[in-house]
DNA sequence: TCTGGGGTCCTAGGACCC
DNA sequence: TCTGGGGTCCTAGGACCC
């Protein structure tokens, strides 16, 4: 038998949150808006069953809706988060081998369970909700492709009572048959498209189709999805994701931003927040991007979204120096005249702290950093000078203003420096 | 000055996910 | 007036290396 993958799915999970601490809300319409109470980001299946849709504009029927007793909360993700955790521990205690993919779904392996699968997924469903109050949905079947297509049965169908189990053929094939093709996980509008012009029109058609063709065609992702839905494993289970490698602070403005007072004002407050979560994460960037958008809404309105990759001399965490190197970006793409909808920042190429803690630049008092500066004299002049020494990505890079790129003589040099 | 294979690195952008 | 905020992976093409 295949070993068995289990996806947890937290239902409407922001709506459940909520829910959770003010139980006068169940059983009835309950949505959660986006920043600014901007659009509709979950939804109680009342809400759904009264024709809210994801996404939706709240604004636009916001009266509407209020008369038919929908209950609106603006998002907390503070709380979500909290819950989250909550959750997932739960389910920690049901297999050993655990992925948590998101903020309300994880991946449980369940090798060593396949001959009561059924039953210990009804028994997990009860404990989480249980201990946390939160309802889910769990699906399991040979790969993850499948396992979130039973999940997503599991919910359509109320008799299975929350699960859905898809671990042979002729199951698999009933489920297929009644999802679209943009139903799969990773097909999305334009992947359908371009297999509704090869005559793939359907699950099973996408899962008959020669894996060489879809290769050529569509690369080795579509190949990798008509192979999971043929149950072959073929996207492990994740137990330990990597680090982060980049993220991101932005916000849509309450209103629009003209001046570049109070531009530089959210990208610094953008900049800190960012910076504050890498440090969360042990984590430093010597390569930011500030950027900031017009609002796409107003096509009659100029339109501007540029954005300004700064790259710092070495990767740091510190604010101040981080925020030093947004206001230097903004001030590369600012333009008045321009109604600003939105901006922020990304981190990218995350490296851990430790790796550049304590470096020549952080902080010149510390003993340690003037044995460095000595050391990189030392190098210097064994090496010769005339590179400017960038640490970020994880990875090690030279620029010598003339090549872009790596070198062994620098792996060297960064070795020896790492190494007071 | 031109020719060429085999490679890496970087950037931008598309597509998808929750 | 009012339309989210995060992420990842893959590919193509240019620049540059030996």
């Amino acid at each position: 038998m295949q070993r068995p993958i289990a996806l947890i799915d937290c239902n409407n999970f922001y709506a459940s949150c909520e829910r959770v601490f003010q139980p006068h809300l169940r059983n009835r319409p309950v949505v959660v808006l986006s920043n600014n109470d901007g659009c509709v980001i979950a939804r109680s299946n009342e809400a759904k069953s009264l024709g809210i849709e994801m996404g939706a504009p709240w604004h636009l029927n916001e009266d509407n809706y209020r008369k038919l007793g929908v209950e609106v909360r603006s998002s907390n993700y503070t709380l979500y988060g909290d819950m989250s955790a909550r959750v997932m521990k739960t389910l920690s205690h049901f297999s050993p081998h655990q992925e948590i993919y998101s903020i309300d779904e994880c991946f449980l392996g369940l090798e060593g369970f396949e001959d009561r699968l059924e039953s210990h997924a009804r028994q997990m469903r009860a404990t989480v909700y249980q201990w946390t109050g939160i309802p889910v949905s769990i699906g399991i079947a040979p790969s993850k492709t499948l396992a979130k297509i039973a999940n997503r049965a599991a919910k359509k169908n109320p008799e299975s009572g929350g699960v859905g189990v898809l671990m042979n053929h002729a199951s698999q094939d009933v489920a297929l048959a009644k999802i679209a093709l943009t139903d799969i996980w990773g097909v999305a509008r334009r992947l359908s498209e371009r297999l509704e012009v090869m005559n793939i029109k359907t699950p099973l058609q996408l899962r008959a189709a020669d894996t060489r063709v879809i290769r050529q065609e569509f690369g080795v992702v579509v190949e990798r999805i008509v192979k999971e839905l043929r149950g072959e494993a073929c996207i492990e289970l994740d137990e330990a994701p990597a680090t982060k490698k980049s993220l991101v602070a932005s916000r849509s403005f309450g209103r629009p931003v003209e001046s570049l007072q109070e531009m530089q004002e959210a990208i610094a407050s953008h900049m800190s927040r960012a910076a504050e979560k890498m440090r969360s994460q042990g984590l430093a960037t010597a390569n930011i991007i500030v950027f900031m958008d017009t609002n796409r809404f107003r096509p009659q309105d100029p339109q501007y979204s540029p954005s300004q990759t700064v790259n710092l001399p070495i990767a740091t965490s510190d604010t101040g120096r981080l925020v030093a190197a947004a206001m230097k970006g903004l001030s590369a793409i600012w333009k008045r005249g321009f109604s600003y909808k939105k901006g922020g920042v990304m981190l990218l190429d995350l490296t851990p702290a430790s790796a550049v803690q304590g470096s020549l630049f952080e902080s010149p008092d510390d003993p340690s950093s003037m044995a460095r500066m000595a050391a990189l004299d030392a190098i210097n002049r064994k090496y010769g000078k005339g590179t400017l020494v960038y640490g970020t990505a994880g990875k090690k890079r030279e620029w010598d203003m003339r090549r872009g790129y790596m070198s062994q003589a620098y792996t060297t040099r960064w070795d020896e420096l790492l190494k007071v």
